[in-house]
DNA sequence: TTGTACGCGTTATCAA
DNA sequence: TTGATAACGCGTACAA
């Protein structure tokens, strides 16, 4: 009763032909004359034969197979810019393993081994902060992989992605020239992620540019989500030397933040302004919309696809690609109440 | 200069074993003497021995891989069932392998037969409406599959859903006791998308309940985004009889609406009350709150995952399991104008 | 252009 | 409890 299912053998008895012959009929058709590749794609057609993934990847030694680790699917940030990966290996007839490490170096580390014992050609790996150990992991074993959402100069590892820093840093001047001078800080977690920290960097960096004390910025660390965003808007603001800007390490926690902004009856951007970062749908769709920096998620995506797709190809082959950033004018962003005339 | 990649064989040398005992080892330790898997266990640590997964495969004809199709990564509708799906699984041992259909029935059929040549030992899939053909291709292999996000009575398929049907039907009574006469709907396509098919249908019946006309109720499909939902609420809006309340498949599209009243300088809900689906993290953000149908999406996730790992173990184990929704109440509906005091 | 035959690294059966 | 050994299904030198 069960319906068998035909094997590489069966087509090559169907059509009076050798495995071999069978093999390159579907690997490449160019070594098989046009009369017999016929023949044999039509009892392929007729079996419903499919190539058997194993013994595929056994004899082949690859999978055709990629693995990414995000840290988490549970907001926008990096849907859209999976999403454009998956597509992109999808054309090249390849397919994506998922896994997610929560923010979590050591989960992260399993999940990156885990991939690789579980046959992925290749890995997109989210930022560049991680244990050495886990990029000699991979450059032992010759896994190609490729950084995103970080950009990074390194001739040794591939990266597409986009400077945290450079573009906090311009959004902070931008605030300064709006006559901001008391920040507060809204991040996530900085000593495990490299984006983070440098986006908490470039505010400080634009800071002491303009001779602002960032001894004592106000900052505070928690995992991104709205809830959060609203908590620690509201410790800012309660401190004794209430900031007139709060500048948030994404999106999520400036919708919070805004959010706790309403609840407590204060004005944005008379009595605080609040920037977010990243340009997820959220931002234009909150009142009022967010001042945040655009990345361009879908073809950062799609670019460490094909980065990676060549790495196999040639397996020396490396990019450092740079996507620019820009900054996204909301009304959430606007002069403290002491300059406004 | 190439770091070989050890193999049972080198760790069966090692140990001075048979590869026999050393797979045992891995993998029905018990069937081992305490002495013999220890010496095992220190070569496999010692040359860092890890499985090929082609041979593995090939061998014991299962992947511990699982596909999942979704209709789109862009929005957080799927990203946090499908984060929960793969923490499941990750939990026993098993890996995610995601493919996304763009809402086109074909893509999705091509991404199944992917999924399962690449080795996938069973599928997630996302509502019920496929071509006959699609199920009878799994049905023969034996591939277990679950159905998410819709729920439906069937001992032959499992599924772990909602009443899509239900839950837009009370969403639209509460509306009606409002005292909202006036409908308009703004959904996704209905034709492939039996989700939202069920919510217009659960609508038109609560409308019918209570003698209102639905022949001519103004419906517009699309696809979801908040452009669409924007655009598609100005049309409705414009319309000669102008609704009281324009009822959304999702939240993506409320908030798109939500977004558009503001603009045309409607007063929500004393002007226009609008109503969502899939309370994401959206809704609560967004002024005023949207009224939206709350789903339970991690633990719809994390009971497909078990659904589909206990159907590994036992072949023929079906279950379905409908799971409650509610309603949140926000600000966006309210009375309509007429009505209020 | 086609066929032969071996190897890939496991798991699983059977016997010891 | 352990060991030989036969599959598993495909790719690919090498030969024809």
């Amino acid at each position: 009763m069960k319906p068998e299912i035909p094997t590489l053998d069966d087509v090559a008895r169907g059509a009076n032909v050798s495995t071999a012959t069978v093999s390159r009929c579907l690997n490449s058709p160019e070594q098989v004359s046009a009369k017999t590749r016929e023949k044999v794609l039509k009892i392929v057609k007729k079996l419903g034969y499919t190539p058997n993934f194993g013994a595929q990847a056994l004899a082949a030694k690859r999978t055709n197979t990629f693995g990414a680790i995000v840290p988490t699917m549970n907001n926008a940030i990096f849907a859209a810019g999976l999403q454009a990966f998956q597509e992109e290996l999808g054309r090249n007839g390849a397919t994506l393993l998922l896994a997610s490490s929560s923010y979590n170096a050591k989960v992260e580390e399993e999940q990156i081994r885990s991939l690789v014992s579980r046959g992925a050609d290749g890995l997109l790996l989210i930022g560049t902060q991680r244990s050495e150990n886990i990029y000699h992991f991979l450059e032992d074993r010759e896994i190609p992989f490729v950084i995103a959402w970080s950009y990074q100069e390194n001739k040794n590892r591939s990266c597409v992605g986009f400077d945290n820093f450079e573009a906090s840093h311009a959004l902070t001047t931008k605030a300064i020239n709006l006559g901001h001078k008391n920040f507060a800080i809204i991040s996530a977690y900085t000593a495990s992620n490299d984006r983070a920290d440098n986006r908490v960097k470039g505010i400080k960096a634009a800071l002491e540019d303009y001779g602002i004390e960032t001894q004592n910025l106000p900052l505070i660390e928690c995992e991104y989500s709205i809830q959060n965003g609203a908590e620690s808007f509201r410790t800012h603001i309660e401190q004794d030397n209430r900031p007139t800007i709060i500048m948030c390490g994404n999106d999520v926690l400036a919708a919070g933040a805004v959010k706790q902004a309403h609840e407590m009856g204060l004005k944005i951007p008379d009595d605080i302004s609040i920037t977010g970062f990243d340009n997820i749908e959220l931002a234009s769709v909150i009142e009022p919309a967010l001042t945040t920096v655009h990345v361009r998620h879908k073809r950062m995506g799609m670019l460490a696809a094909q980065v990676l797709l060549k790495q196999i190809e040639e397996k020396s082959y490396r990019d450092n690609i740079k996507l620019d950033t820009q900054i996204v004018e909301g009304r959430s962003l606007g002069r403290p109440c002491y300059q406004q005339r």
